[in-house]
DNA sequence: ATAAGTGCAAAGAGTTTGCATGTTC
DNA sequence: GAACATGCAAACTCTTTGCACTTAT
């Protein structure tokens, strides 16, 4: 799926809201899938700021966040900092999060039987599922690395 | 384990840090644990104040809700309803959450073939895990069933 | 002209913090 | 009386909202 395409679904989604696709929707959409990150919505504000002159407003940023969540396509994640973190979808299959309890690094993974097991778990207690959200904390690779020689240096 | 157990616990737990148990810290460790439920720090707050006449300040109650949760006497969630809630831990023993998207019902669950899985998922990526969490959303029993009787009524 | 969009600044929610006062050993 | 605790209110962070002004059709 190619950013035009992006792009013109976005459009349609608004467009099925009486909505229109203006100059600050489009470059927040175009910032937004521009980066394979995960971001906070002050990060966006940032970035939009470097891009042009032009400001666009906080207001607008979390009002256009919002329209993308809903259209599905930015998913959402906390990641215990306080702020909520968005990564874009399309292009994205679902996957969970490996969050690193000392750098903050994200690496995402996807496990088809813990995908199931899911579904397995809600339909069984009589649930229909329609998200979820799995975090692991713990270290990544390098901080790992860290911690373990600074505990046999103490 | 019992509750004056778990009060020593807790006591120990701040002497370790050359705090004390003092008697406002005390009321909220029994509060907590004379509930099952999830609760937030205004819904603990609300519970102190009703309990005796003697207030509690909410400063003192998100206070002792960190140091608990430091000790591993509670744990924390984040439901997505803006406000982070609490569970007692001992006795309990580890599960993961079903979280209704109409009535905001929590229901507890646990799979063992996932807890496996996600260490696996983490050690063949290189991580060592701390701790996790799973969310599921979805619709209850109950609100299925009046989603379903909305729906065919539309 | 009408409906929607924007930016600003103010409001909101939840939580944390500075500080004067109290308590405890 | 030194160190820690508390309550209050103010501060803080992130996000949402009200409103006057602007834009597009």
């Amino acid at each position: 799926m190619n950013h035009s395409t992006i792009r013109k679904a976005f459009e349609s989604h608004l467009r099925g809201r009486n909505l229109k696709l203006t100059p600050q929707r489009g470059r927040i959409l175009d910032r937004v899938f521009a980066t394979h990150d995960h971001f906070s919505a002050e990060t966006l504000y940032g970035w939009l700021k470097q891009d042009t002159g032009a400001n666009i407003s906080r207001a607008t940023v979390y009002r256009t966040l919002s329209l993308l969540e809903e259209g599905g396509f930015l998913e959402s994640l906390d990641a215990g900092q306080g702020e909520r973190l968005y990564e874009h979808v399309l292009g994205h299959r679902h996957h969970d999060h490996l969050i690193c309890i000392d750098c903050e690094r994200i690496e995402e993974f996807y496990d088809e039987r813990i995908e199931k097991l899911q579904e397995l778990a809600a339909e069984s207690r009589g649930w229909t599922l329609t998200h979820h959200n799995l975090r692991l904390f713990g270290r990544c690779k390098v901080c790992q690395r860290k911690h373990q020689s600074e505990e046999s240096n103490s």
